[in-house]
DNA sequence: TATTGTTATACTCTATAACTATA
DNA sequence: TATAGTTATAGAGTATAACAATA
C-alpha cells in the first residue's frame, strides 16, 4: 500500500521547484512570469476564452483573475474584445505581441522541462506519468469542491443552525 | 516525444485542486492549514529541524520561515528550543498540542488522497507513480536553482558589469 | 433569479534587506 | 568572513463582498 501522504508531498515539492525554475527562466530570457505564460497558453488553446474560463481553468477566483487579465492586457499581451453571443463577458485574445512572445518562450518551457524530467526518466516512464497525471487531473477537475471559483457556499442548509 | 509543457500544466493543476481540498478539510475537521500540517510533519519526521532545514525543504526564504513558525509556535503546536550545539539556531519540536493535532490529521490526510488517487489508479500504477515523482523529486533538490533560501545571488562577478 | 464580470477593501503571505549573534 | 535567525518594510496576489449589466 503506496504511502499517499508521502506521495502528495513528492508532488507538492516538485511542483514549487519545477515552478521556480522555469518562472525565473522565462522571466530572465522573455520578461514573462510563468503565471502569464499559463494564461496565455490556455487563450491561444482555445477557440473561445472568457475570464470564467480562465478562473476555472486555475482554480482561483473570478475577482483575482479579472485583476490578472488587467495586468496581461496592461502589457499589451492580450486584449478583451466584445462578446456578440453574451454581453456580459468579454472574450480574450492574444495581441500579436501576445502571440510573439508566447512562440518564443514556448521553446524555452519546452528545453528546459527537458533538462529536468527527460533527463531523469526514459521515454517510456515519462509516458506513463503522463498518462496517469493527466487522469489524476480530470478527476479533480470534475469535482467541485477543488475550486474556488465561487466563495465557499454556506453550509447544507438542512444542516447549518 | 511527449508533450512536457502538457505534463508540467497537468501537475500544476493537480496539485492545484489537491492542495484546496486537503487544505479545505483539515481547516474544517482539525483547524489546521495544510501548510502548518506539512511543517509539523516535516519536524515530526527528523531528530532535529531548524528553520533553516524547514526552510530549505519548503523553498521559502529563512525570514518567511520564521515567521510561519512564530505563527505555530504563537498557536502552542510546536516549541523553539535551545540547540547545544549551536547557540545560533533553535530547534524546533512538537509540543505535546502539536503531537497529537498531527497525528488525528494524518488520517484525514490519507483517506482524502485515498479518495482522489487510490479510486482512480489501480495500486500498481500507483506505486510507479510514487517512484517517478520520488526520483524527480530529487533531482530538483539537488540543483540549488529550484530553493529561495537565500536572496538571488547577483550575476557571476566575471561577466557581470 | 442566476450568471458574468469589475472593483474597493482588507488580509495573508512572501521577498528583501538590515541587523544581531554566533561559528 | 560565513552562517543562522529575527524583524521591519514593502509589495504581490488573493479572497470577500458589493455592485452593475445581462441572461
Amino acid at each position: 500500500m503506496t504511502d499517499l501522504t508521502a506521495l502528495f508531498t513528492d508532488l507538492v515539492r516538485l511542483e514549487t521547484r519545477l515552478y521556480n525554475v522555469l518562472d525565473a527562466r522565462l522571466k530572465a530570457e522573455h520578461d514573462l512570469p510563468l503565471g502569464q505564460f499559463e494564461f496565455l497558453r490556455f487563450i491561444a488553446s482555445r477557440d473561445t476564452a472568457r475570464v470564467f474560463d480562465l478562473a476555472r481553468e486555475v482554480a482561483i477566483t473570478v475577482g483575482a483573475t479579472s485583476k490578472a487579465v488587467d495586468r496581461l492586457e496592461a502589457a499589451g499581451r492580450i486584449q478583451r474584445i466584445a462578446n456578440p453571443d453574451d454581453r456580459r463577458s468579454s472574450l480574450l485574445e492574444l495581441t500579436p505581441a501576445g502571440a510573439e512572445i508566447l512562440a518564443a518562450a514556448t521553446p524555452t518551457v519546452e528545453a528546459e522541462l527537458r533538462t529536468w524530467i527527460g533527463s531523469v526518466l526514459p521515454a517510456g516512464v515519462i509516458e506513463h506519468l503522463a498518462t496517469s497525471l493527466s487522469m489524476l487531473r480530470q478527476r479533480a477537475e470534475t469535482d467541485h469542491r477543488t475550486d474556488r471559483t465561487e466563495p465557499k457556499t454556506a453550509t447544507d442548509p438542512k444542516t447549518s443552525s
